[in-house]
DNA sequence: CCCCGCCAGGAAAACGATATACCTACGGCG
DNA sequence: CGCCGTAGGTATATCGTTTTCCTGGCGGGG
């Protein structure tokens, strides 16, 4: 029917009709079907081109093919995310893959309950919005592995995940090195007494890298100091310096979970009265580009985010194409060394 | 059909079948649309219930009807998005607004070049995959809202339209505030020579920036320098400062467009040997949470950048829905003065 | 008492693409 | 010379909703 409507956008019809086929003959060319002889596939491939002409999303989506976009749920809140450029970073290094293969990527941020973030699962798989999603932050006892295999949506967590799972997972190689290069550094510096302010405990990562740090400290003879925190933000960062600085033998250097938590122990560090790195060994972790412009420049636990982004993407993209994935490799983690590590004073 | 398929998510008809009605009737009241007797309302929505059926998104999009989800586009190179948090706080207030709603964010990404973004456009409004498009980083001479429009795709611009234009834009009030307050800022700190580094000249803000920045300097007996650069990355920063501190009349304060490059030009002014605020007073733009983290804390130009993303978000989810827009008011830019800057030395 | 209009609700036609079943030549082979 | 396989297509059912008529009943006005 109307195979020239002015209006609207052209459909397989229209091209059809201009390359003097049938419908299904257009479908079969452009999904590469073949049974369709040379000539009359550079036709259809020609009115394709003339018309300007893409297959609707939707269509395709409703009669059950892929919906070539996939999604990510992030529950943190969403100030946070706007202080903590780590998950831009691995958004950038995902988009990085899915741009090539025309994948689109549907974001949420659901605000802080559980709940909304469940609801937000259910209706991507439900209303089949996408066809796969992105996990990121593997939690201890983490909900989402058996929700999304109820919902029969295939998955890609970036990290660890917290017990052997059938969800696939990509993290970078020898995932350990990075905090122990840290604790070597300063052990080598002559430090006997560091703090770790670490992220949340229900973060797989944060018991994973507190055992790191429990056990290199032994063996390099630093007495470690423990630290958690309930969340990334700054003002926990610093209350978290605050606390350790008053302690009776206080550490001379600290760790810390990420980059923007680095900086702010720092400030707080320097409202005590105290010198980075004269007074105090500050380390970071994520290794932003922020970390090398501000001053002292900062020592950090470099992790390679938008490597873990881009074989994300690719291993479920491959997943969902049913073709083998050809991850890149991760970079390990490693310290960076810059300015804001020393020999402790004194 | 199988009303009691096992398998698969539930249809409409399922919930039909359990209601004992007919699928119309069950679109009707879940659109609102009336026409339902109370009783039969209910026991339509019991069923939903029950069933815990959503309606299938391609469906709804393939029959005409919204996709509830909107796209945004970015022309970044995405190491620039990594390093640069602006974008981000952006989108964390559009999602903000977004969530509630039900609305998804189609995020794509694209490579440096021009085609690439025409061509992401195209299938978001070919493929319907999304119902309308927030726009930021406004070009003199944005071909995008030609393409839009020929697309029907409707879409709102978060900032100034180079020319008077049929979208919808969103900007905050009094806009000029924000530089002219720094302006008068450092003449009243007593600078007679201020530069001020510009982003990309075909960024529409620059231009107009650059206008206010000249009047206001031009009113308060200030020369100033324009330094535009290239990109925004922190490397067109520091050569831009490095070149405005080799002037044989050097300038005792400096403009950057961004917070980001204000920092990479403090250090590059550093590593020169002079120190801020003491030898060159700084200003950033943005005020991005990070500002308040560095040392010298940044005196900035504070942005409602939250505020633009949420009423962008509103503003086209009203658009699209026919409604009004309830828009929440929008903070004008004002100075946040900080410790970057000082009188000028000597 | 009859007819008209209205209201709750149903049947069926889109929407655009894909997959399957089905045609139709044509050539080869028995 | 007839039968069959196959390349090259075409016709059509289907996916899950929304929406546009319809229809049957019922209440009210003349």
């Amino acid at each position: 029917m109307g195979a020239g409507r002015s209006g609207g956008r052209p459909t397989i019809s229209d091209v059809a009709a201009l390359a003097g086929v049938s419908v299904s003959a257009v479908s079969k060319v452009v999904n590469n079907k073949g049974g369709i002889a040379e000539p009359t596939r550079r036709r259809v491939l020609e009115a394709v081109d003339k018309l300007q002409w893409s297959p609707s999303a939707a269509a395709v989506a409703l009669r059950g093919a892929r919906t070539r976009a996939i999604g990510m749920v992030s529950r943190r809140p969403p100030d946070l995310l706007t202080s903590d450029p780590h998950f831009t970073v691995l958004i950038s290094g995902i988009e990085r893959e899915l741009a090539p293969v025309d994948y689109g990527l549907l974001l949420h941020i659901v605000g802080g309950q559980d709940d909304a973030e469940r609801r937000a699962y259910r209706r991507l798989a439900e209303e089949r919005r996408v066809d796969g999603v992105i996990l990121t932050e593997s939690l201890v006892r983490d909900t989402r592995f058996d929700l999304l295999r109820g919902l029969g949506l295939p998955a890609v967590l970036i990290g660890t995940p917290w017990r052997e799972d059938p969800v696939p997972a990509v993290r970078a190689p020898h995932q350990e090195r990075g905090v122990t290069e840290a604790v070597e550094h300063l052990a080598a510096l002559g430090h006997r007494r560091a703090a770790y302010v670490l992220g949340p405990e229900d973060r797989v990562h944060t018991g994973f890298r507190r055992r790191v740090f429990e056990e290199a400290a032994r063996r390099h003879g630093l007495s470690p100091v423990l630290l958690p925190v309930p969340d990334f933000t700054a003002e926990a960062a610093a209350s978290a310096t605050e606390e350790s600085l008053s302690l009776a033998d206080r550490p001379t250097a600290i760790l810390y979970a990420n980059d923007m938590m680095a900086i702010a122990g720092i400030n707080a560090a320097r409202r005590r009265g105290l010198e980075v790195p004269r007074d105090l060994s500050v380390v970071g972790h994520d290794d932003l580009p922020l970390g090398a412009l501000v001053q002292p420049r900062l020592t950090t636990v470099g992790q390679d985010l938008v490597g873990l982004g881009r074989a994300a993407a690719l291993r479920l993209v491959a997943e969902l194409g049913g073709t083998a994935a050809e991850v890149p490799a991760i970079a390990p983690p490693g310290l960076v060394v810059r300015e804001s590590t020393a020999a402790p004073g004194t």
